[in-house]
DNA sequence: TTGTATGCGTTATCAT
DNA sequence: ATGATAACGCATACAA
């Protein structure tokens, strides 16, 4: 194998017969050099295709120009158009990814983390970590060493950069339309493990008794696996039980579109028509709400939006360490497709 | 905020009244240390939570212990899934990835490229790089700096490692299936640019040679963007054309299921049910295949798999350099469900 | 404007 | 069994 050495800088500074600082300078432009050498230098630089060792250079500053990202599963519609958003911002800005996987597990995502700040990364964005590490203050300590951002994780009291969509908001509204649409007896359905889920419990809780709902506690449905397709089958199996033993439920709120999904074949498999028979509404607007028929009404977080954000952000806290902690929270958008309808 | 330093080997040595060199055998066990000493050094280690700085490491070796993955959109499910298998491996031989969007642009490809060299990566795998740059030369020069595997691309009498599905024999199948339930109008659907697509429509026309079929080249329908929900789009476009135009065609082949979903969105749209008045195959399994109404039959290559093997076979050429090249194929299997009827 | 020397945090070589 | 010192490739304070 041809395996010819990268050339270093010295080798340039060989060949252009001048001292290693010179060539240094030429490479980074930050101290003036004489029009002549400049060209010689540029031209062993060509010559040698040299290219800076981003290691040495990375030991010296302490910077890496990279940005680490914990995903709990990149596989995942949701995260993935995330860090797309994520991606296509710091790009400009000369940095580029460090993905990891946790699989959503606590332990493996503090694992990860290490591993991260072994590589010196500028910065780290955890997209919806598990709430088990923010609550502990796990993630406060680590804040306090390395620049972070929390994408769709928040815990009150917890110093911490946080990016969420409001899912408040979100779900409010997704009850309300449903409401107006003359629906009272919604079902809830979420997975087990997610600061996401407890918010929008929590306003369906709150929406149930604003609007004098008659509440039963049978209607929050749980499932273990919330993201994939696992999501899928463990949701139909519950949305068909509760809609076999309870014939006045006719809408259903799902935490996210697999949800969604799994909702819409327990339907299909008891023939039960959507939405005419009953409506079905989804959250977070990923490609499949618009794949299934019928199309997914859903709650629009514009996850791209929240990756682009958390981009700029963890930017800006890179460039000044001690910009104070913030929390943004970004809009939902309801988007009307076709499973929902109004009450019979 | 603390920003307390990073404790350096030096502070351990110093602590543990011991040389640097002691602490470093320490940590790397690859030199008989006392006993005593030895409990010193990690008492101080622990006491200062020193963790070794991976570049100075890598400075040294010219190791990072760091795999480089090129992919042209990671919100693409069929990718998505293929660096989870890769992820899968290389994370228990304590190697990390380090993931770049290329956007199918063969510039944007060459830089990230680049990009990694500069990171020191060890190894790189580029995911349906584009024909192009194969076909150029570029990647087998690339392979000869610094290990690669490609995933899903080849060109006869360029020498790389190769991991690829067996597109011939899956796109064979597919189609023999349809004959065999009588089908003789098959519609071939593919996207313009990437190996893959080239291959299967080669079989496709060998197919309909060797059965003797009818062949109109009109039957062969291309769109632009191959992946996502623009090809979803984009292929309804043009099977409505052509089912309209053309009421012989009673089934279609698609390169991949984002296309499927188009053709099952434009029968839809016709009031076409599938697969009683139409037929529609789809290829690569992915998770979105399992989503649609009705269900799609489509040909399984293992996306996990294939990420394991690339995996596996980057691990080995790091390894040993100078093993030769391999073209590594993985089976398809084709997926029985519901989007397949016999002929009428 | 240019060059020398030192350091970043580790590992490897050579002594002792 | 342990330690001093020279690399690795680059950037920079200081000198000239």
């Amino acid at each position: 194998m041809d395996q010819q050495k990268r050339a270093t800088i010295a080798d340039v500074a060989k060949l252009a017969g001048v001292s290693i600082t010179t060539v240094s300078r030429v490479m980074n432009k930050n101290y003036p050099v004489k029009e002549a050498t400049r060209k010689k230098v540029e031209k062993a630089i060509e010559e040698l295709e040299f290219k800076p060792n981003l290691l040495a250079r990375g030991l010296i500053h302490n910077k890496t120009q990279t940005i680490g990202i914990l995903t709990p599963s990149i596989e995942n519609l949701f995260f993935s158009e995330v860090v797309k958003g994520i991606d296509s911002v710091i790009k400009n800005k000369g940095y580029t990814t460090f993905l990891c996987n946790t699989e959503g597990d606590p332990e493996q995502e503090k694992l990860m983390i290490d591993n991260m700040k072994d590589r010196s990364v500028d910065g780290i964005i955890a997209i919806n970590p598990r709430t088990k590490n923010i609550k502990s203050g796990y993630y406060e300590g680590i804040s306090k060493q390395i620049p972070l951002v929390i994408i769709n994780g928040y815990n009150r009291g917890i110093h911490c950069n946080y990016v969420l969509n409001d899912g408040e908001v979100g779900t409010y509204e997704a009850l309300k339309y449903l409401y107006e649409l003359g629906h009272r007896d919604i079902v809830f359905l979420r997975g087990r493990h997610s600061y996401s889920y407890d918010v929008k419990e929590d306003i369906y809780r709150k929406f149930c008794e604003e609007f004098k709902l008659e509440f039963d506690e049978d209607n929050i449905l749980i499932i273990e696996d919330g993201n994939g397709l696992e999501a899928v089958e463990q949701s139909k199996v519950v949305v068909e039980k509760i809609i076999r033993e309870n014939d006045k439920v006719s809408c259903l709120f799902a935490c996210n579109d697999w949800m969604a999904v799994g909702a819409l074949k327990a339907a299909k498999a008891l023939s039960i028509s959507v939405p005419e028979e009953f409506s079905i509404i989804g959250f977070d607007n990923t490609i499949i709400s618009q794949i299934t028929e019928p199309s997914l009404t859903t709650v629009d977080q514009n996850m791209s939006g929240l990756g682009q954000i958390s981009g700029n952000r963890i930017c800006e806290i890179i460039k000044d360490r001690d910009k104070e902690n913030k929390k943004i929270i970004i809009e939902t958008r309801l988007i009307h497709r076709n499973s929902v309808a109004g009450r019979l």
